[in-house]
DNA sequence: AATGAATGAGGCTTCATTCAT
DNA sequence: CATGAATGAAGCCTCATTCAT
């Protein structure tokens, strides 16, 4: 029981630190923060990341599965399988998504972009990133597939969600109410 | 006339180590390619790149710029001017778009993203690069908008794109032929 | 207790690491010496003494911080307060600048001058070695004045002893007893 | 006869890149300025002050050779030994260094003592600089000598002269007439 | 003689990781 | 477990000097 217990508070510090850590990343980009970044924000010894993570791509590892895993929350599809009409899907789609575009952080999906890009040629990190993000995207790519009934098009709609989050996180963007009317008469156009 | 052919031969050489720099970048990342690496496949000394370039930067810069020298040639909308009906243009589209997915370098595409992600925190670096990508932007736009009276779609579909350019980049894609037939018909039933 | 002894511990140890500087700048010279002779002579890692110092420059500064308080120590003139006659004056001043000169190491000395010029050019070294100086040499000339009675003789007289100690360090100088005595004929002379 | 002309430019080529190199090391300290420098300031190729001089430390030498030099010729003694009185000894010697003060660009003496300073770890440099000296101030303890009848006097006024100047280097200097009067009045008093 | 591109040794600094306390 | 000083590999950049043209 206490050994639980202890564990609990082991588990919830490295979720803290796992957090700052992804804070740090944001505001200095995943090739500039430093342990000591990390440390000081934490207010914890530099040594002490190293009780909770192997090293530092575990704590990388380890800030963006959390960054998923809030990514997960924030996108629940639940209410659209209720849905009917192609109506009121696109326009669930076009508003959830017109959402997320605006309130999420847009330097957060961009430090996600970098880290896939980044662990392109590091074997064993795009492992355990791939780990990371096929739920995720497993489960994105089959709500849009109940509405086109169709994969292609699925993954052709999450590319051009992820492309304009990538577009808006380097300052180019649309109007919240122009993205949303114009997504979805896109939508509701191809899912007739 | 030998000034000048000095001239061009130092523009040659420029050149020559700007796309070294570049493969080097593709095949390393952005924040793990060393000026040691270019200078070794360069077959040159690593001072010799300072005499061409006044930092790492600037080679950085110069790299990106060639890459985009090239897709502006790759994507020339020369053709589809002239064509007329929106089939012919969609046709034309999808096919072209998806011959730069299978023949352009994925991870040249990656490493531009990467670049301009990796730029956010470096206000001298993001000038550079905007003036560099704006006019190549500019024109893609352009065409997409002369599809569909739009900019918005223009903006969406060029990010569906470059979504998808994102995703080969890191493993994820159709083939071809699929891509290209959803393509086409997703942009006719958008442009009608 | 123990934080207090160990920041105590970390003072000496920069003060040692200061002063092992020193030793390579009086050997080398200011321009000549390298981190890593500090590293090596201090027998310590060269990234150690990032540890303790924020560049180069603050290694420096730090070093002849340490010189210009040993100076200081060296050169007390509690003594002449108390003494009476012009003639006893003198005589004090004589001695003790002999004394100083022949003692005090002459390219330590050297050292002082050639980091003041070295900082011509450099403004925020300017300012922190003014402030190690100013008060120096605030304390040696009100000594000469209550000696003349005058500022424009305070700063000659120690100019002509800087001048010499100068002199001593390029490899000319006097025999000591020479020096005392002409020196004391002279500032009695002038004192009169 | 046409050989002995073209030995002329080359001489004559030769101190103008010894002045322009002066001008260069006055201006960024003899540590900073780089061979690029000069040859830019002189409008040359770097390769071809090698021309001229077998290295930098040559280079350096000529450069403070020529310095020397225009230094003789602003400080000639000649009408001092035709005048009389110690008076008017002692008046012809604190206008001439009071000028000198005041005139001579004062990171021009810096300098002179920064490469004696500069050169005291390297026997070769020292050596060829002591050549450079060592008439100079021989014929200036001479003139003073010829005043005071003394050596040591006269080794200790002109160390008064050159610590002041090296003063007023680094930004402390009396006003001309106050140095002037103060320095005449020790003079004459310690002349008697 | 003049050029200036090329060289490469050498300097400063950063930072992930370790380890004695 | 926590600490933070110590490490040392590795990176960027400078610049005196050389040499082919």
């Amino acid at each position: 029981m206490v050994l639980q217990a202890q564990e609990q508070v082991k588990k919830d510090k490295k979720k803290y630190l796992s957090e700052k850590a992804l804070e740090m990343i944001v505001e200095k980009g995943l090739s500039n923060f430093t342990m000591d970044d990390v440390a000081k924000s934490c207010g914890v010894a530099k040594g002490s990341l190293y009780t909770y993570f192997k090293n530092k791509d575990a704590l990388i590892i380890s800030a963006f599965g959390n960054l998923v895993e809030r990514l997960k929350k924030v996108i629940t599809y639940e209410d659209i399988k209720s849905t009917d009409t192609a109506e009121e899907k696109a326009k669930y789609f076009a508003k959830t998504y017109s959402q997320i575009l605006s309130d999420f952080p847009s330097d957060q999906f961009m430090r996600l972009f970098e880290i896939l890009i980044n662990s392109t040629h590091d074997q064993k990190m795009m492992q355990d990133l791939t780990e990371i993000f096929t739920d995720y995207y497993k489960s994105l790519l089959q709500v849009w597939e109940s509405l086109f009934k169709s994969k292609s098009k699925a993954l052709l709609f999450q590319a051009m969600f992820d492309g304009l989050a990538m577009y808006k996180a380097v300052g180019v963007s649309l109007p919240p109410e122009e993205f949303e009317s114009t997504f979805k008469e896109i939508i509701l156009k191809i899912a007739k």
